[in-house]
DNA sequence: ACATTAAGTGATT
DNA sequence: AATCACTTAATGT
């Protein structure tokens, strides 16, 4: 990816000058699915934005069991950096490339400075910020709200939509982690979805069907 | 052929 | 819905 793709993965988002600014600034990087990007703990120096692939977030809590926030797509930035950025500069989520994805990182000392120069930029954060808060929501009443059964069914459209297939490379055990439960109860309910013939289960793959 | 890892099952809380 | 203990099946070396 060159500077004429970058430019065009965001060219709708950013001004001319600023995306030049982007463009000499920052850190083209690669990283291939399964690949961590960010850890709990990990130093921000840089924040991301994404050009292509996707990213999920996902906290831990200190028994390292994890559960699963939300995506970042192309052209999203990751909110919970932001905030790093602006106070105490430790991350607080773990972040996992779901695909090969291609990032360029900005480090963070320009944030401030663009804020002011660039109402772009201001829009862009501003977005971000709202979006994020609002998936956030939705992950918090997902939780409150729905049994296991509903959420692993939202786990799986999510899934599916992200990664553009209904053919997801997924164990039971992987589930269970992201949606913080255990892999027994897992292999239980995707019985019982495929009885209802919403999905078909192999191992290491699940299929999900067309309408789902 | 053997060890490892993924998935299935019944019983219990 | 979670956990335990155990079985079966698939896969890697």
């Amino acid at each position: 990816m060159d500077k004429n793709d970058i430019v065009q993965q965001l060219g709708n988002i950013f001004e001319p000058n600023l995306l030049e600014e982007i463009v000499l600034k920052g850190v083209l990087r690669k990283f291939s699915e399964g690949a961590e990007i960010i850890l709990i703990g990990q130093k921000i120096t840089h924040f991301p934005l994404l050009l292509s692939g996707s990213i999920k977030v996902l906290t831990e809590n200190e028994e390292r069991q994890e559960l699963l926030l939300y995506y970042l797509e192309i052209g999203d930035t990751c909110a919970m950096t932001l905030k790093c950025c602006m106070g105490d500069s430790k991350s607080n989520i773990r972040a996992e490339a779901e695909q090969d994805t291609e990032l360029i990182m900005i480090p963070i000392q320009h944030m401030e400075e663009w804020m002011v120069k660039y109402s772009s930029w201001r829009r862009f954060i501003m977005n971000s910020y709202h979006e994020r808060l609002t998936e956030m929501q939705e992950a918090i009443d997902n939780l409150a709200f729905y049994d296991l059964k509903e959420r692993l069914i939202k786990y799986l459209r999510d899934k599916a939509m992200i990664n553009g297939t209904g053919i997801l490379n997924l164990t039971h055990n992987k589930i269970a982690e992201e949606l913080n439960t255990s892999r027994v109860v897992i292999s239980r309910l995707l019985k019982k979805l495929e009885n209802e013939n919403l999905i078909t289960v192999g191992r290491n793959n699940i299929e999900v069907a067309e309408f789902m």
